[in-house]
DNA sequence: GTGAAAGCGCTAACAT
DNA sequence: ATGTTAGCGCTTTCAC
């Protein structure tokens, strides 16, 4: 691999130049950048950039930290950040990990010098390590994840008002007879849409019933157990929200094999509008997460931190859609 | 952040000793060394790597270049890939893109030093960047894709094999009127699939005719489309195989809004085995690749090509298995 | 067994 | 406008 020292030498100039013309300083003569440039064309040389971090302390790496994807919506969040951190030049360290290990790679890896800074998304574990890498003023955005006075930036969805236009389309509908599904557990989405949900039924003077509040992991097969057990009671619940749409479409799948028709007997509403919600086969009614603008503001947040460490954090939530489809229509 | 110059003056030796405890050298007191190590683990020291890459020329991370996530199947490989490079102690950087931007950049970060070499999967572009990584002699492994005769490795399922599976389940239950759905374009795994399932078609005197081997792009709506029109047509088809499980969704989709029953009507297979497949709803008949194993492999081929640049080019074929479900049934 | 010193390839401050 | 020089934090001879 060429060096910028062998550039100089065969532009002739000092490698210092070299330098300048890679950095597009204004004090070189257009003669000799010229000259430096050829060179550079011709040799095709890309600049090392370990020796050029070490010197500048900012590596161009962001990591991100994620959970193993059985839920479909992170690969699209991944893909969105990726493309967010392409488009300002940045490059993403994906660390994927149902534990910890995932986050204390990525805190260590910050230590090491190896990346700037960590997005850390959701359905990454809610506990030590993440902590950890808060108290050590590492410079951290949480994406689609919050945690309540984390002395971090956050940005979500506004999951409480999500779960709050969820149950306005079954009151609107007059349907009061409904259930959860997911969200009591620890993590911060579900438990947010759920609150949002309950609390609007409740207002609307629809209280739903604690035997109504069913927890289920975020993985297709635990809520298709768990909308077994609830549509197979007797009085089944007519409406579900569903924390998110991995957990709507183990309840359609465990509607089917009931033999339950949706929405004939049963409406669905997920959260998050995966690419396959709209699919003829489930098409799910669904909140949608503006998931583009939310990687871009993780981003920018995250780069502003990197620039000037002491502004104050910041939680940013955008405002969720609710898409109509089959699985909970829109009866005129 | 601590060097090891901090560490050294602390525990009152010289820095190279510090470097010999961190590298386990032989060369050490145990006295000394338990002094050194017992600083390092007060001060949580963590090496620069960008330091340490920068004397070694190895950095510990390894480019993945995929294609942007409309098909499930690549995000359970880059699942595995991950898992794979990290019990290795390896780090993975992360490139999506549908464009040749994903491998322009994965192979000058290869030449700036940045990753030791690139795994490539497939659903990124065939096209110029790629060839150019190869002939460049950069240390390149293919996985889940191939280009025949490419100067690096490669590590696929035996797509001719998986191919000729899907046919003979077809024939073995007396269905000849078939149709093939992907695969015509210039991805490689799509091609070969089609191939394998047309020889074994022709092999067992049932040619499959022009018109019903159709092409269409890897993402659901376009697989949609092609079923519609394919299945609108004067005697559909009896049977379809689909070069992956996207598209046999897309299939699925079609069918259902057609109101034609599967597998009563139709019977559909796929190709991939994504977790998906396995839900009630869609519940398809497909051909599983040992993505794991894959991934293993493709690690393991990337690792001993920067051990041993000269070894000779490899293509290894895992075998793929035909898993049976509802859409493509075993009937006694 | 340990320390001193060179140097990986770059940037930036300081000379000229 | 350009060259010289001093490191960034580490690994690795080479002395002792």
């Amino acid at each position: 691999m060429p060096t910028s020292r062998d550039i100089a030498r065969l532009a002739g100039v000092s490698q210092a130049t070299v330098s300048r013309v890679l950095a597009d300083k204004p004090n070189v003569r257009e003669e000799t950048r010229l000259r430096v440039q050829s060179v550079l064309d011709s040799i095709g040389y890309v600049p090392n950039e370990y020796a050029r971090a070490m010197r500048t302390g900012r590596t161009g790496t962001i990591g991100v930290v994620t959970g193993r994807i059985t839920n479909p919506f992170y690969p699209e969040l991944i893909d969105a950040l990726g493309t967010a951190l392409t488009q300002r030049g940045l490059r993403m360290v994906l660390w994927a990990s149902d534990t910890d290990s995932g986050e204390t790679a990525a805190t260590e890896a910050v230590r090491s010098g190896l990346i700037d800074g960590v997005l850390f998304t959701s359905a990454s574990s809610d506990s030590g390590s993440l902590r950890l890498a808060l108290e050590s003023a590492l410079p951290v955005v949480l994406a689609v994840r919050s945690i309540e006075d984390a002395p971090c930036d956050q940005v979500t969805s506004d999951n409480l008002l999500g779960g709050r236009l969820a149950a306005q389309h079954f009151l609107s509908h007059g349907r009061t007879d409904v259930a959860v599904i997911g969200g009591v557990g620890w993590i911060s989405t579900g438990r947010e849409r759920r609150e949002g949900f309950l609390r609007q039924m409740r207002e609307q003077g629809a209280d739903v019933p604690p035997d109504r509040v069913v927890d289920c992991e975020f993985v297709h097969d635990a809520a298709r157990e768990a909308a077994l057990s609830l549509l197979a009671s007797p009085g089944p619940p007519l409406s579900t929200f569903c924390v998110n749409d991995i957990i709507a479409f183990g309840v359609l799948d465990a509607a089917a094999q009931l033999g339950i028709r949706v929405p004939d007997d049963l409406w669905v509403i997920g959260y998050d509008d995966v690419r396959m919600a709209s699919w003829n086969l489930l098409s799910l009614t669904t909140l949608s997460q503006p998931v583009d603008d939310i990687a871009d503001a993780a981003v920018a947040m995250l780069l502003r931190r990197l620039d000037n460490p002491d502004t104050p954090y910041e939680h940013r939530r955008f405002r969720p859609r609710l898409i109509i489809r089959r699985s909970a229509p829109s009866i005129p």
